[in-house]
DNA sequence: GTCGGAGTCTCCCCCGGGGGAGAGTTCTCG
DNA sequence: CGAGAACTCTCCCCCGGGGGAGACTCCGAC
């Protein structure tokens, strides 16, 4: 058996680190050679710190990152367990998590048109977001959808981008927004608001339009690409998205409509989704 | 809707990509905003150039890295949906190995017992390396395992560590290694190859024991820890890997032996299992 | 007009190493 | 004992951004 006076490169062979790794971890005072020699910088590890090296090795394997490992390397030696096993349960639980993208993932691979970008005709995947409060120009009104809201868009437009001559009621500081105030789809009888985000000083006429707040907060979102009527797929993985996830909808949903029906072909509308979440008390 | 002229924040939130990484973006050259005021420097983005951005965090979250994204959308606007298809299967095949990995990972959080980091009768995860050509003092005979390997250690080590006084044969290079030449396991008349790498000069004095050279090339390797006897779970994982990735051996297994049985406690003995390799021509 | 807050700029450090340059050391063979 | 090979050292850039500092700029409200 050699001494225990063991280079990097062996040392490296032995436990499967690279050099590379090793030299880092002795900065990081994570695995730090038994010896060193002082006039040369050579550093030397005996036997006994392959098993420290590889347990490094091992954890880093599992995911863990390096003060994590130092953690658990630490407690280990304490003979805590406990905290050992909230690491892992940690890790394991964002393994898991991270299978089931892997999995959202390649289902897309395997079904996307590669020519398309998953872009016409697609939802993304949903995402948590904080929206701020914003003031917009809202306009409220019971209708069908095709009918009332394109109605609606017109009005409010005609207000801010006046084609009269008149100066324009308020800035627009956004695109133009859906607030549904319904809980469930309804054919007819909709309660519809659009809004428009604003800035500054507004001057208003009372034809129906008024100023308000919408509520910031917490929001799942998608994009979501393609036609106006089958938005509904952008819905359907909010719904989906929330109870996986133990969120429930706090408020009206809201559609960002996000280009503009007039420039760009139908399946190229992009619109973003959003539902404002709490979370769901954990149940058994 | 708002000009074309679109600061980043905002377009930040309308393509869900982060300032930094529009910033990184923009160097990169992936995508660069269709404005840059001179002197402030301030970056102004077009609506058009949104369905490039998500475009490229969709690709980002398929997992492509920036110069696949590149390609990606630069073969998309060429229509090479070749090229796209390519990348795509790649990427699927890197998902679903990814995926087996974290099976893996999973499996040992669930299972492993937190205090002993999964090192005593423990096999490490299946790694191929190339291992160069070695010269040893080697010693080989036929018998029984359990007998004749610890006497031709003895005999090895008392040929390179003599206690008569003598002069050291050899000096040694590595840990002692066991060759398999068996293809299969015999409990009896196994055809036992006991070596210690070596450098130097050698003095033999024709007790049975010769200096040849082991061949290198490409090996699997995994590092048992715990006893002996139970070493084979090392060898069961190999041939899994190796059917797995369509590997087939090609020559003697080896195990080396890097630390010693009269120091640690049997649970902690680290052996390394090392299988050369060649491809398997891939079949229907 | 002007003042404050929000937005933006650039620059630097961080992760966990890989790759490589350039210089110094150690080892091995003859 | 000496030459060359192999090993080691440090230092710097790369990934794909996140976090934050310090300075500038823009916009809205008064």
């Amino acid at each position: 058996m050699p001494v225990d006076q063991i280079p990097i490169g062996t040392f490296s062979r032995i436990t499967q680190l690279s050099k590379k790794a090793l030299r880092l971890y002795d900065e990081r005072g994570l695995l730090v050679p038994a010896a060193r020699d002082i006039c040369t910088g050579y550093r030397y590890y005996t036997f006994a710190q392959a098993e420290r090296g590889i347990h490094i090795r091992h954890l880093l394997w599992l995911g863990f990152d390096l003060s994590e490992v130092e953690a658990i390397l630490e407690a280990r030696e304490c003979g805590d367990a406990g905290t050992i096993r909230d690491h892992f349960a940690r890790r394991l639980a964002a393994a898991e998590q991270e299978v089931g993208r892997l999995h959202a993932i390649a289902e897309v691979l395997r079904t996307q048109d590669p020519l398309n970008g998953g872009f016409r005709m697609s939802v993304t995947e949903p995402v948590i977001k904080e929206v701020p409060a914003m003031r917009v120009l809202s306009r409220r009104e019971r209708g069908v959808y095709q009918e009332t809201i394109p109605k609606l868009i017109g009005e409010l437009c005609a207000y801010v981008y006046p084609t009269d001559g008149r100066q324009p009621a308020a800035k627009v500081a956004g695109p133009i927004m859906f607030v549904c105030h319904d809980e469930e789809y309804r054919e007819t009888d909709a309660d519809i608001e659009m809004a428009i985000p604003i800035t500054g000083s507004v001057n208003l006429d009372g034809t129906g339009i008024e100023v308000r707040t919408l509520p910031g907060g917490r929001f799942v979102s998608v994009l979501y690409t393609g036609p106006y009527p089958e938005v509904g797929k952008a819905c359907e993985r909010l719904f989906a998205y929330m109870s996986e996830h133990r969120l429930a909808p706090a408020g009206p949903s809201r559609e960002l409509y996000l280009n503009d029906p007039g420039l760009v072909p139908e399946d190229e509308l992009l619109t973003e989704v959003q539902f404002p979440v709490q979370d769901l008390p954990p149940s058994a």
